[in-house]
DNA sequence: AAATTATTTCAATAACTATTGAAATATCTC
DNA sequence: GAGATATTTCAATAGTTATTGAAATAATTT
């Protein structure tokens, strides 16, 4: 997965409303389901599911389509897995342990009161 | 990580220059670097920065300290970590596998010239 | 072929986001 | 403490995004 497409995955999943259909749509497998069965589950207006369908499909997270008058949407695992893949090649320097919690050397040493006032606090 | 946390690392993410600065703070470790810094390596106005950094920072993506004048960022990889750990389970059920290419059970069916107008292609 | 069901399209709007320029703050050096 | 350097704050603005209501399309049922 390239940058342009690391980034519309991203964006796509970063909305409430979508990370919530995305969701729904994984639990519901291969198969996939009608839009009108998305709607009833997360109580979303009709044209504003398709609004949110047509962003995910466009950033390649799920597909579409007919059966009879519904249509049915479904996620794309390879998508996402593409994504994860991306986030921990980039952003964790290419493996996933780096980007757990710093191992301390050895404990902090102890000081006295009245050299606390000397020590910065790390701004947040 | 829990689903708030993960929206706004997504949202935090989900943006060209936001992108580009993770990654940069990525790649200087966990000393990090200056704002400064990134500002000449990006090509950023400091305000435009300050507004990004303070975004990354919210969502819990980034830490700052400062070390004389300058502002000292670094990348938070626990962050970044619980993030990929999060779409791993929420969005890949669980195992990354679910989100490898669905395997055929067999190769599809060979199909006469006058069949194929009958079949369907999926939407998009 | 009319009515019904499922979904999409379109236009309007409110809310949010990123960028800019100008001014302020903080720290360091002379 | 005046000047220089590094960064932040603030206000204005242009651009993007999500939601809504009304109307259109598409497939099915009667």
């Amino acid at each position: 997965m390239k940058r342009p497409d690391a980034l519309a995955a991203l964006a796509a999943l970063a909305q409430d409303n979508r990370l919530d259909i995305f969701r729904l749509l994984v639990e519901a497998g291969r198969a996939g389901m009608p839009a009108g069965a998305v709607a009833d589950a997360l109580d979303l207006a009709p044209n504003t599911l398709t609004f949110h369908f047509d962003r995910l499909r466009d950033a390649g997270l799920v597909t579409v389509r007919r059966d009879g008058r519904s249509m049915i949407y479904a996620a794309r695992y390879e998508a996402m897995n593409a994504l994860i893949a991306y986030l921990t090649e980039n952003c964790c320097r290419g493996n996933p342990e780096q980007c757990l919690p710093v191992k301390r050397e050895s404990a902090p040493r102890k000081v006295r009161k009245s050299q606390r006032a000397q020590i910065a606090e790390p701004v947040s």
